[in-house]
DNA sequence: ACGAGATAGGTTGCGCGCAATCCAATTGCG
DNA sequence: CGCAATTGGATTGCGCGCAACCTATCTCGT
């Protein structure tokens, strides 16, 4: 069977693809507002937080990024004045992440962003909902493997 | 409508995210060979095309890489001995990628790495089918987009 | 109270991705 | 033919991702 490697076949490469081609979508819009894509991601995170000023590791879990992925980056953000990050009173090894006033008002600036992307990808609603499902579900399946 | 700002509607972190858990499952597999992951889409390629040795931005337009991304991929591939570089004679600008004997003989020891892959995804057959084409569809939507 | 282990986050190093720039070879147009 | 424009590939610079390692802080058992 040894057609399975062949390139157009493979399932991995098309997420590979079709996760950079996205990528490619959303960079004119967010260059416009000097953010990367793994920034915003960390900005939705905040967002949808609301006051809540997460800690590194749990920006990390929700992300599945790493401190040594979001350290550099949030410092980034930081000197953008999009995020500020304060230690812990009570654990002095906790670092918050809190949104600034600058980084609160982006978000009604990017409302109309998903949608704009979404209408890139050519899929219907109901395509576009079963898509991200399957996907989290892959993803799911996986990271719950490698737990054990 | 402020609510599409929430990262697990969007469909974009879905991607990003299974492509990365994806990559987790190559991972290991890869590395007892000493590949990466685009390491080893720039092999399948080539395993695809037999005795063609494509040019560097053959290979680039298949895998939509560019130069910057290729040039030092390449060279590392050689370094470990899968591929070689020669200048084509008809024109000195094309540099033509082909396979050592090393790199044809690592195509049999990496026959069943799909089937491994497509089993951690936890889909169906079917499902596997569906989701490929979509991502397909989708990464070719945009292409077309970005042309014009 | 104290010392071993765990935990949080930062740093370093390396390999992508991608934009920007550069150079050499080729093409094409007058 | 001759020169401008194009093409192919390499290089540089920067921002991820991720592994490996480091330090500071906290927890917990005794």
């Amino acid at each position: 069977m040894t057609d399975d490697l062949v390139l157009r076949r493979q399932v991995c490469f098309a997420l590979y693809a079709a996760s950079r081609a996205l990528t490619d979508v959303y960079r004119p819009i967010l260059d416009e507002h000097g953010l990367t894509y793994p920034q915003y991601l960390v900005l939705l995170v905040l967002w949808e937080r609301g006051d809540e000023a997460p800690t590194v590791s749990e920006l990390g879990a929700r992300l599945r990024l790493d401190s040594g992925t979001l350290s550099p980056l949030l410092k980034r953000l930081e000197t953008a004045g999009f995020v500020d990050r304060t230690r812990s009173a009570r654990d002095e090894r906790r670092v918050e992440v809190g949104l600034t006033a600058q980084g609160r008002a982006l978000r009604e600036r990017m409302d109309e962003v998903p949608r704009r992307v979404a209408r890139a990808t050519g899929l219907t609603e109901a395509e576009l909902i079963g898509l991200r499902d399957t996907l989290t579900r892959v993803t799911e399946t996986i990271h719950r493997q490698k737990e054990q």
